[in-house]
DNA sequence: CGAGTCCA
DNA sequence: TGGACTCGG
């Protein structure tokens, strides 16, 4: 979910065309999320092989990397490391929330009420072991690199941008702007080709804002993150108030003492987080037949579909001539 | 969600 | 050419 940010921070508009040649680097449990949840029958079932594996998400990630890659757009996965201690209550929380979806969407199931279905099926999403696994093994058949972060992964994906390996993060969380991305690209899809591409550059915002990185993590605190609940009545709006008024500290102070948490540590999820920096990036060719053997014989996708999606990543070696760096 | 099809 | 709609696994 994230920070809510989005009241007080104003999108700059781009286009897939502003990202050519460069490398995006992808919040990983972010996009699988969101395929698991979107991409679903009528009825709220996801897609599934003849053994019964969720296979939404591999359509997911080999359609709209294929995608983005003949855009000539390289994407890096970044999938998060073990979660703070702090987020323990969030994923209890939101466990209960998934778990209470799944049972209505099974008896809406039941009673054949397919809107209702689908509409909890999408809640009931969870990343599961399975899912994660196979999706690693997709992005290195399909020769796209991924990085496993030490933390969350939006802090390493930050941290890829800083150090000059991506250009921006594309996620759908605000966080990344509070973990120090300096770009942000919102709604990466293939649909949303035509607008709806929402860019976010961390120095602008700040500078927006007329707050400083430091007052824009104080403020997502007091708004409320992953990591802590925030202050009962305080939004995006209020929080930038209190910082222009000078008055984030005595607030924090204010949490603090109702806060089962520690504040301090939570300001360091963001602002000191410690990341991989031991991690190789190489775009590889795709592995066809080992591609079409498990999408297809071991996942039931069609082979021609994969095959057309799997010469669309190689698009760019033949059309553009002179990538060869990227493999 | 994205591919593919159909029809204006 | 593109919007609406369906299907994929």
């Amino acid at each position: 979910m994230g920070v809510k940010l989005k009241d007080i921070v104003e999108p700059e508009s781009i286009s897939f065309k502003d990202l050519e040649g460069r490398v995006v680097s992808i919040d990983a449990f972010n996009t699988l999320y969101q395929f698991l949840s979107t991409i679903r029958q009528r009825d709220g079932r996801p897609l599934t092989d003849e053994h019964g594996n969720v296979t939404s998400h591999l359509s997911g990630i080999l359609y709209r990397n294929s995608s983005m890659i003949e855009k000539d757009i390289k994407p890096i996965y970044i999938f998060d490391g073990k979660a703070p201690e702090l987020k323990s209550e969030t994923q209890a929380k939101r466990r209960e929330v998934r778990d209470e979806a799944e049972q209505i969407y099974k008896e809406a199931l039941k009673a054949g009420d397919t809107e209702k279905a689908r509409k909890f099926a999408m809640r009931s999403s969870k990343l599961s072991p399975e899912i994660i696994e196979s999706s690693k093994k997709l992005l290195t058949l399909m020769g796209i690199p991924y990085v496993e972060a030490k933390g969350e992964g939006e802090a390493q994906a930050a941290y890829l941008v800083a150090n000059g390996d991506a250009y921006a993060v594309a996620s759908q969380d605000y966080d990344c702007l509070m973990f120090g991305a300096k770009r942000v690209v919102r709604n990466l899809a293939v649909s949303s080709n035509l607008g709806d591409l929402e860019f976010y550059q961390l120095d602008k915002v700040l500078r927006q804002l007329n707050v400083t990185r430091e007052e824009l993590v104080d403020m997502g605190i007091l708004i409320g993150t992953d990591f802590c609940e925030g202050l009962k009545g305080v939004g995006a709006k209020t929080a930038l108030k209190l910082a222009h008024n000078g008055q984030l500290k005595e607030k924090i102070a204010e949490l603090q003492k109702e806060s089962t948490h520690d504040l301090d540590e939570v300001r360091d999820i963001f602002l000191k987080h410690n990341v991989n920096t031991d991690y190789k990036i190489k775009w590889e060719k795709p592995d066809k037949d080992k591609l079409i053997e498990f999408m297809c014989y071991e996942h039931g996708f069609s082979v021609e579909r994969v095959s057309r999606a799997s010469d669309r990543l190689k698009n760019l070696n033949s059309s553009q001539g002179s990538l060869d760096a990227w493999f």
